[in-house]
DNA sequence: CGGGGTGTCGTACCTGGGTATGAGGCCCGG
DNA sequence: CCGGGCCTCATACCCAGGTACGACACCCCG
């Protein structure tokens, strides 16, 4: 099975030069090729290729709604194609609202040649590839926003029995201590009793508060 | 400048082999092995190598544990390599406790040899790279966090007034209506009138509910 | 100028939720 | 078999929080 390709950038040698080298690999057809977004999403629906290669600035419509589109379809439309992002300066802020909208990768255009063959290879196959300087900003990010799983919250939320932590959640899912008790088959007083400990557990005033221990200790996430 | 590294990993196979291949670029010098973790900081305390490639998987004490204790040494230790981890297996949970811990990548020992030779100058030069299916996990993950600010609730956070908005948030902080009050230099029933208003624009029945509104429209984040 | 939206506050009432205390049953490990 | 943790429930109390109704002061816009 080839991979079949298409590259969508607004300069034209660009175009020219990833094709040919893509097209050298006996794995790869280069189907389409677009000067900007909106004309990027026809050749996309027209030749429903395995991966686009997309630049991240481009006139008409640039690279990062125009992913969004192929990603994110209109209803009827059933082709999801893997996205790759390119892009001639080091990591904008692109880069997050691009992997935010389901791209596969993030490459640097000054790339050695082997690398933008080998992802489109990695993306094809359902994986994903970072720069390498983009991936380091992620694990940054990453490391930052959870230093381990809440310290603080996490480890205590440890002393909750299953019951409590049980409790817990659904407090966190706005349920009412009625509520609660109708769910677990149980007295409205035992669900009281539970929620008592949960405070002197965590140390919080009121249900609110443990709405808040929920969320930041990671126990409910948002969207979920 | 060449690379200095040492090799940490339980089959003295595999060492040798990453010995040799990465010895035989002459911008590489392997300078140290290791067949456990606590020797692995050892050898890593006495030759000060610029990356340490580290398995996951090790007797005596793993791979992780030795990562966080070279990439947070106890005070009077002032060499920090850069650690890049090594799995024999796919990804296992390690890979996010390896990454909150400061590695720098993260690899499957069955990668082709250039991977690993190109990881180890990319990690020693600062950046990062990570195997394929966790840069897939990863962004995943990523984007499943933030999935762009949440339509939903936030237009109908439009419905609320300036005033009614930052009442919202100090309750999403935990706060009660007296701090509150407090903190906005109000009377506490005005604050009280503000969180009516909010709970019916919004339908919620108690601050509880509130909370959990402020954290799924966006209002407020985990970790913010 | 008149009216609607916003922000402010008062009085009054009621209930859900949190606290305190005690107690019975279950199960596991020492 | 006994102690301790966990889960369960009851009775009783108190108050923060939520509701209802009304009021006054701005400010802006038609």
């Amino acid at each position: 099975m080839t991979i079949r390709v298409i590259i969508v950038d607004d300069q034209a040698m660009v175009r020219a030069g990833f094709a040919a080298l893509l097209s050298a690999q006996s794995d790869i057809d280069v189907v389409g090729e677009a000067p900007d977004g909106r004309q990027g999403i026809e050749v996309g629906r027209a030749t429903r290729p395995d991966v686009v290669l997309m630049d991240v600035r481009m006139p008409e419509m640039d690279g990062l709604a125009a992913a969004r589109e192929l990603l994110d379809p209109p209803p009827g439309v059933v082709h999801r194609p893997k996205v790759l992002m390119l892009t001639t300066f080091d990591v904008d802020d692109y880069v997050y609202e691009a992997l935010r909208a389901g791209a596969s990768g993030f490459l640097l255009k000054d790339a050695p040649p082997a690398d933008l063959i080998s992802a489109v290879r990695v993306v094809a196959a359902g994986e994903a590839l970072l720069a390498p300087s983009v991936t380091r900003r992620l694990i940054a990010d990453f490391a930052r926003q959870r230093p381990a799983p809440r310290k603080d919250p996490s480890l205590r939320l440890n002393g909750l029995t299953p019951r409590e932590t049980e409790v817990l959640e659904l407090i966190a899912r706005g349920l009412s201590n009625q509520e609660i008790a109708a769910r677990l088959v149980l007295a409205e007083q035992t669900v009281k009793t539970h929620i008592g400990r949960v405070l002197a557990k965590l140390d919080l005033r009121d249900r609110a508060q443990a709405v808040i221990f929920a969320y930041e200790s990671g126990l409910v996430s948002p969207g979920a």
